[in-house]
DNA sequence: GGCTCGGTGTTGTCGTGTCAACGAATGCGA
DNA sequence: TCGCATTCGTTGACACGACAACACCGAGCC
């Protein structure tokens, strides 16, 4: 309960300052795109299901959101002629549209290019083989 | 405008996830403290300042949020009674409350622990070196 | 005085996310 | 058959943040 050191709270800090520079990657991918990052979440994520739709129970767990947050969103989505959803037996199944396969086309090549941009090209390649690995100690089992 | 290399996906992949653990931190504040992470950065902001007062156009400078947001918030911080705001020649200067000093007080803390418990902790010292390096980078002005 | 201008805050609208409450379908044991 | 829990999904209320439109005020200038 005391407080940080000082190599701690830079180290804080510099985590907090990446974090806004790296959420440029979504902001480049909106202006390109009018995708928001969970657009594109679900967009992906149904276009790599198999036979690209998928319950949604399923889609919740891949996604790792909450029933109600999916459902909020995929009805706005509909709404906005992205995906449709129809019933099934003991659940909803939900499919990409046209719109919606072209948007996530339209999508990989941003978000890929944000990426380079933002997070790949400041590292030298050292430096990113060192951060994958610092990065997983933060999401082992123990963490 | 090519898709990621599988290095490169997988370092995206990993920040990500570390990402939403490091979100706990803020998640970890709010629910020993009732605070959320804005309001934790608002409380910190005044408490720094010379006087533990600012004029809203300085806090809106030092957090780095648009005017509207800043606002916005303290509209609902000062519901809470953490804050009280009175115009002021030129402005409106934003003051801390007693409940939002104590409210400080507790979070601060917290705040501390949960940094150590996700960040520091689950990295040996040479990591964390090396990870303040590459934070850096990323932030850094041809980024 | 009357003028524009830049700076300061507020407001409304919309998209988003969380939480809790609810409803429908399914299964299962008494 | 009757309950009862589980799973699934929806809904409503609220907090939050971005954006644009607006009002206000003081400074400078005609």
């Amino acid at each position: 309960m005391e407080p940080l050191t000082d190599a701690d709270a830079e180290l804080w800090a510099a985590w907090v300052a990446a974090s806004e520079a790296l959420a440029q990657v979504s902001t480049d991918v909106a202006e390109a795109t009018g995708l928001s990052e969970p657009d594109v979440t679900v967009l992906m994520c149904l276009q790599q299901a198999d036979g690209a739709r998928l319950r949604q129970s399923d889609l919740a767990t891949t996604t790792g959101w909450h029933r109600s947050r999916l459902s909020h969103h995929l009805k706005r989505m509909a709404e906005r002629g992205l995906v449709n959803r129809t019933e099934v037996p003991g659940g909803v199944e939900v499919r990409l549209t046209t719109m919606g396969r072209a948007a996530a086309a339209r999508a990989r090549p941003v978000h890929a290019d944000a990426v380079r941009r933002h997070l790949v090209a400041p590292l030298p390649s050292r430096d990113r083989e060192r951060l994958v690995t610092i990065l997983r100690r933060l999401t082992a089992p123990g963490s």
